[in-house]
DNA sequence: CATGAATGAGTTTTCATTCAT
DNA sequence: GATGAATGAAAACTCATTCAT
């Protein structure tokens, strides 16, 4: 379980040269895997295909993940580490700012994140779970609360955590509006709108 | 109640007992399999187990219905039936109120809708059939969305379509919080809350 | 089994009129049965197929026919005893003729039996025999061979014996060439002549 | 030999193993269906059986072989392509000799094959495909009438084509005779008169 | 006679995972 | 590290047959 977290996050374990075919291969399989999970999803797609997409033997596969999930938690484990350092940069941005400034700020930042890492939306919900995933969650929580907490004027550590588990799930709403990109756009808007007034009316 | 029942079958199953006998098996067929679709998802439910939670043999349960997917879509479209009626009755009631009291009976009903459905969200974001899944969604967004649009003040009809996808997804949010009564209680109130401020604000 | 036997042979089994519905039930069964086997075989088509096909029950099926086997037989016997019957017309015309021209006369028959009575040749052949079916083509050999027995001249009992084989499959060799009628006219016509000139040379 | 076998399957079966041990075991597994094939009928055997008697697990059969019918028709494939070989090295012999001749020679090589190819007839008449098995009849079919148009004095190309239907059919004859040894050599015998007879009889 | 719900053994097929090369 | 043949438990699905009504 360790040596998988150690793959999954090889962008901060520096090693040697010599491992760079290796780091490309895993790199291959996590891509091919994140495709195809978000294609048909965690439970249609088969190993085997994630394997043949990369170019690799299924064995390969298996030299680097032991099971389907530890590939599926060391994908999303990538993506919640990348949107772990955004929200982080976001977290200097944002000090002193007002609360409205700062929804829209992560507005943004969600909104582009979601957009270019689809599967992070696609494994965030999988079945099975009561552990590894509920601290990655925490963490989300901690670090979007942290962002409103230390909003100009401050907001309440309650609905600060409230808000931390409302507006990432706000942002996955236009997500579902494939092919329909007009109401898609406005949802988003109105969505914006609504958590901009809400925080303005909110300290008023 | 049987007409709904039978209405709700005649899209997903061709094959609709004629004797009393078999409706009852085949009430007892759908309840076992949402129970276990909410308990363990789609996937990881065996038809196996369908049929033996309903004390029925797993040709019994083939006899109703062809597929796993076939079965899901009976309870689905029985669960989007019983939600259809529910917002037929609040049509009613809802002529002439303020947008604000009309989000706060929607959100009630939806609530409480969801907490007596839970296969409703469960079976909601499956693949499959997705030409019958686009309409039973575009009539809930109608209904919705007709329900804004008789407020009064009126809400513009691009506005009540908006919030008619975006209301059902928000009371879908606290559902996640299992076991996190005190938190669940109180993002339902902050929604309820920012909905209500939003459309306060946006007709003054 | 032998309850079986005397169903199918319901024509030579004068009942009371009251049963008159009772047969229009079994021969309406035993058409579709036919049918299905001709058009799918014997494997393929289901028991409940059969039923439906006759607008009955699965129960009425099997209130007259014990198993799939059973019927099958049933309709075999039925098509088996009209070809003897037949054979049998042909015996008293064919006396004394020369053998080509009973040859022809059997290419005929045979030819328009097997085009109006499909079910024979596509139950003919079906496997885990060993018994009746064997009799049933034994009396089909006796009844070809005693044709050419007793032509003028007579031929010999081997070669007799030889045709009687022979003739009813080559028959079956235009069937298969289906959508190909120039072809299957001009093979039918070449396999006449074949035996016939056979025929012909052999006495001189 | 290897270069057949690879055209064969490269037809029926997409999935060619690559190593040594694998075209030994799709060798094996072939070798165990057509056997349980002729025995039993292709309905009647079972796919786990068939992996059985070649001592392998049911997964390693469907590694290989898709399907069922797949199965069928990789061993189908190669007994045509087996058969279409002997035609061709029979075509050279065969040229400038007269009409009966090349019937002769060409009932010695069908008699053979069929005998010593069970799978052969009792794969050729499955439904399914029906393209790709009308290519193989019609490969067959030319083949042997070239045979016919090339003899000396040469067949009208109508009667060669009508033969290359006729003869391979009388040749499964005698086929269905197991367990009459001596009819079965008779009834052999009389078609090869008969055949001889027609083809001198009909250039005279 | 007639019905059709019910059965469950049996079949096909899938796929995560292992391991000898 | 890399490969891909091999495995077999488990799942979906079928259908001849039975029997209570």
């Amino acid at each position: 379980m360790n040596s998988v977290r150690r793959d999954a996050l090889s962008v901060a374990n520096p090693r040697a040269p010599q491992r760079k075919r290796g780091r490309e291969r895993v790199a291959a399989l996590m891509a091919s895997g994140a495709a195809l999970f978000v294609e048909k999803g965690f439970d249609a797609t088969t190993m085997t295909e994630i394997a043949a997409r990369a170019g690799a033997a299924i064995g390969t596969l298996y030299l680097f993940f032991p099971t389907k999930e530890a590939l599926a938690q060391a994908i999303l484990a990538e993506n919640a580490e990348g949107l772990s350092t955004q929200l982080d940069t976001l977290q200097e941005r944002a000090r002193g700012q007002p609360p409205a400034a700062i929804a829209d700020a992560l507005f943004e930042l969600l909104g582009d994140f979601l957009a270019t890492h689809p599967a992070y939306s696609a494994l965030l919900d999988l079945p099975g779970d009561e552990g590894w995933r509920r601290k990655m969650r925490a963490r989300r929580r901690e670090q979007i609360a942290a962002l409103f907490a230390q909003a100009e004027p401050p907001l309440p550590l309650g609905q600060a955590e409230r808000l931390a588990v409302i507006v990432p799930q706000l942002m996955r709403i236009p997500l579902a509006l494939i092919g329909e990109k007009r109401l898609r756009d406005g949802v988003l808007e109105e969505l914006r709108l609504m958590l901009a007034r809400h925080l303005q009316v909110g300290q008023g």
